[in-house]
DNA sequence: GTTTTTGCAAAGTATTTGCAAATGG
DNA sequence: CCATTTGCAAATACTTTGCAAAAAC
C-alpha cells in the first residue's frame, strides 16, 4: 500500500530545484512556486521535499545557520557555504569518498555515509572584500 | 568595551559540558544545572553556550536532526551520528585536514574550516541488532 | 469509489530577545 | 557606580500536523 500518485505540486517543486544551481531554502521554494501556483502552501512544501527526500530524487542539505537547504543534485558533491553572504556552493573537488574507510578503521559500529561542509569566503566576496 | 565579566552560570555550563563525553543539547544543559542552580534560565544557557562558541572554549555541532549539541572538546576530531539511537560519538580516527587543501584546489575562495560528520550504526545499537 | 494529496490553520520545536533587577569589577 | 549578566516571558524562526475538500487512479 502507500502508492505514490502524480501531483503537479510536487512535479513543480522537482523542476524548480533541478534548474538551480544555488541550493534554495524550504520557504524560497514556495515563494517562488508561488509565482504560478498562487494557492500553493508551505505544508504541501516541506511535505513534497521530504518525500523527494526519502525517495532520493534530491538531497536536504543542513548548512548548519538553522535553515535546511535542497539541491536537486543526488551526485556525491561538497558543499561550501559563504560566512559573509551565507550562500551555498558545490565544491568542484576530487573525491574524497575514502575518508569514509579512514573513519571505520578503528570504529566497531557501521558508518554508511558522510557530509562534510566547508566553510570561508566565497569567491564573490572575496572580490567585494579586496575592493574595499 | 564590552569585557568579559566573570558569572556562575557561565562557569558552571563550561564546566558540566568539560565533564561530559557525550554531546548535549541546550536543554539538557538546562535540565542538569538546574539540579544546582534551580533559578538558571534556558536563556542564560543559550547566551552562554554562544558566547563560548565564539570565544573557542567549546563547539556547537550540528549533526542535521533540529537540535544543536556542544562539545567542550576544541580540538580538531570528527563525529558520528547514530541513525537509530541519534547519539553523537567522537571518532577515534586518523586526521584528514588535508582534505580542506583539496578543496582549496580547484576553489576561488577561501576555506576557512571544514566540518565533517559520518552516519551509521553506532557499536552499540548494532550489538543490539545482532542479538534481536 | 477509494486512496493520496492539498490548502489552511493551528501546533510544535528550537532558539533568540527585550527589559528590569541582580551581580561583577 | 557603571557595565555586564541574569531570569523571566514573550517573540521569532523553522517545520510538522490535523482535517475536510480536491485530485489522482
Amino acid at each position: 500500500m502507500q502508492a505514490l500518485k502524480y501531483s503537479r505540486q510536487r512535479e513543480s517543486i522537482k523542476n524548480f530545484l533541478a534548474g538551480r544551481k544555488d541550493h534554495p531554502t524550504a520557504d524560497i521554494v514556495y515563494t517562488e512556486l508561488r509565482k504560478t501556483y498562487p494557492n500553493i502552501s508551505l505544508g504541501t512544501v516541506y511535505r513534497n521535499l521530504a518525500l523527494l527526500t526519502d525517495l532520493g530524487d534530491i538531497q536536504k542539505i543542513t548548512a548548519g545557520d538553522g535553515v535546511d537547504r535542497y539541491d536537486a543534485n543526488t551526485t556525491p558533491h561538497n558543499h561550501f557555504i559563504c560566512r559573509r553572504c551565507k550562500a551555498v556552493l558545490d565544491l568542484d573537488m576530487e573525491d574524497i569518498s575514502y575518508i569514509k574507510d579512514i573513519a571505520s578503521e578503528k570504529f566497531d559500529g557501521v558508518i554508511e555515509s558522510y557530509s562534510v561542509n566547508f566553510y570561508g569566503i566565497c569567491p564573490s566576496c572575496k572580490r567585494d572584500l579586496t575592493n574595499e
